[in-house]
RNA sequence: CGGGGCAUGGCGCAGUCUGGUAGCGCACCUGGUUUGGGACCAGGGGGUCGCAAGUUCGAAUCUUGCUGCCCCGACCA
């Protein structure tokens, strides 16, 4: 922030240029024209831009939804402006839904690196002969995108990366002493599906977390899964919402160690079956010790010991086991899916190391995966009412709304800009709305995209000495003076990073 | 891929049965009055009615074929 500069970033003149937020991941500064500044006859009144000012961003909101959309979180990400389909399941991300999409992005980053694994960047596009080489070249079916390039070679578009990590691996590694070694990219992936629906939920595009780990033998692969297993609980605490972790059936792409994440939401896609414990399971906090494989071991026995089941590897028999008052059964969508599959790609492909008595031994594997594209889904899913989403803090696209009740009207104008700088100064990401709307208009738009506060500014409150403060998951106000609203924000925003923000 | 449905301006819809050359709400533009929970008045722009062929003097409307999208099922991060 540049120190010297007047309350006022917004200024008129032009004249100089504030360091912008490093939360912010838009467009570099630029001139841009401010058209809510700008008279009628002469719109061209260069000004510094801002992109947090909402009448210079781009958020096409709808008063109904498209009739295609079916589920509440489909409807409510089109009505919120942040997609536009492009074809079955496949989207563009308009700024909200990609901002929003790069922040679940980022934690489950964090929680990765936290846990040991280290990133890299796949293509989207793969050669098809590593395919040929383990063998699913044929056996992924139709649902793999199968593309000729110009000299007639065939290609596809990855629906997964356990051949191409394979072979990175295979050419770089070849001692036991470089193992434990897990490597992860955040990528798009192509399936396609017989059936996409549901919006993101189930797209042919989707962007995916996938990470693989290498170890030297069974028991230390085991540990690798098992530190995955505890990262995955801590990112989906970072987000907001209960995931728990169930017994999987292992698919296409094999194995014989496998848990599925599911998220508990009314409108979840499958029926999903647990011991009322795991609701009140105490997730591992950000101290947790990765190094510590007795202590992750641990915290897998006790996300694991009790009957926690979808209904497609439902077992009424142990089910029956489960005292009927510890019984629930709820609705889950699936955000997560973790496997151990041994030698299945290694064996084939020829990834081996040298071990310590000098012979080379297939590594073992296993691959996890998390679908950031769907999380956005999935949390809507979790939490909206109808009024419209409720993000939680990890996820929001702002920290929060200051709506200007009277844009235009210069004290109050200079209160919003004096909020929006100090809010911005202590971290907070918020977003300006200096339209000319209505105020009912501008209330119904902060309800419908879910930023967790609104700091509503008027000339009628600020001739008090008052503001009003709105918490969008409890729908409460409170009138308070402009100090205290701010204090009360940025003790938030504490909070929260403090709990939250890894 | 099996079953069902839909396709008319950016979004939501009417008009199709019973052919006569396209309409409503929201949004958008202009002017004005407004402005603390989705304002009002007046004026205005925008649609080869998914595509193609056919029937007819005439097709959004009838016939045939195709395409796209959505829902249920099988499949899946």
């Amino acid at each position: 922030m540049v120190k010297d500069q007047k309350a006022d970033g917004f200024n008129r003149s032009g004249a100089s240029f504030r360091v912008q937020n490093a939360s912010c991941l838009d467009a570099p500064h630029c001139l841009r024209f401010d058209r809510h500044q700008a008279t009628r006859n002469s719109p061209f009144v260069p000004k510094v831009w801002h992109p947090m000012r909402l009448s210079n961003y781009f958020l096409p909101v709808l008063k109904e939804a498209p009739r295609e959309a079916e589920i509440i979180s489909h409807q409510l990400m089109l009505r919120a402006g942040m997609i536009r389909q492009q074809a079955a399941g496949i989207y563009s991300w308009l700024p909200l839904g990609l901002k929003v999409m790069r922040k679940i992005e980022q934690v489950v980053r964090e929680e990765q690196n936290r846990a040991g694994a280290v990133e890299v960047l796949m293509p989207t596009i793969q050669p098809a002969e590593l395919w040929k080489e383990s063998g699913r070249y044929d056996d992924y079916g139709k649902e793999m995108l199968r593309i000729i390039d110009r000299h007639e070679r065939d290609m596809l578009f990855g629906p997964t990366n356990e051949e191409m990590i394979t072979d990175i691996f295979r050419a770089h590694v070849r001692s036991y002493k470089d193992l434990p070694l897990n490597l992860y990219h955040i990528q798009w992936k192509f399936r396609d599906e017989v059936r996409p629906r549901f919006g993101v939920m189930r797209g042919r595009e989707f962007l995916m977390k996938d990470a693989y780990s290498f170890d030297l033998d069974i028991d230390a692969s085991k540990a690798a899964y098992y530190r995955m297993f505890a990262s995955y609980l801590r990112t989906f605490d970072r987000l907001g919402v209960t995931a728990i972790p169930m017994r999987a059936d292992t698919g296409p792409i094999g194995g014989d160690l496998s848990h599925e994440f599911l998220i508990l939401a009314d409108t979840g896609e499958s029926e999903v079956f647990c011991h009322a414990g795991y609701l009140s399971l105490d997730v591992p906090d950000a101290s947790v010790d990765y190094s510590d494989d007795a202590a992750i071991a641990k915290i897998f026995s006790d996300w694991t010991s009790a009957y926690a089941r979808t209904d497609e590897m439902h077992d009424e028999a142990l089910w029956a086991e489960v005292p009927t008052d510890e019984q629930r059964s709820a609705r889950g969508i699936e955000v997560g899916h973790i496997f151990h599959f041994g030698t299945k790609y290694s064996a084939p492909m020829g990834a081996t190391v040298t071990g310590p008595d000098g012979k080379d031994v297939p590594v073992q594997m296993g691959s996890y995966g998390i679908g950031p594209s769907r999380v956005v889904a999935a949390l809507i899913e979790a939490r909206h009412d109808e009024n419209g989403i409720i993000w939680p803090f990890s996820a929001a696209p702002f920290h929060v709304a200051i709506i200007n009740l009277r844009a235009g009207d210069e004290a109050t104008d200079a209160a919003c800009v004096g909020a929006y700088d100090k809010l911005t100064t202590a971290g907070l990401d918020p977003l300006y709305d200096d339209t000319d709307e209505r105020a009912g208009g501008k209330f119904a738009r902060a309800d419908l995209i879910g930023v967790p506060w609104q700091l509503i500014i008027g000339p009628r409150g600020l001739k008090e000495g008052e503001v009003e403060l709105k918490e969008r998951a409890t729908g409460e106000r409170e009138t308070l003076a402009p100090e205290v609203a701010l204090n009360k924000l940025t003790a938030w925003f504490d909070e929260m990073t403090e709990r939250y923000g890894g």
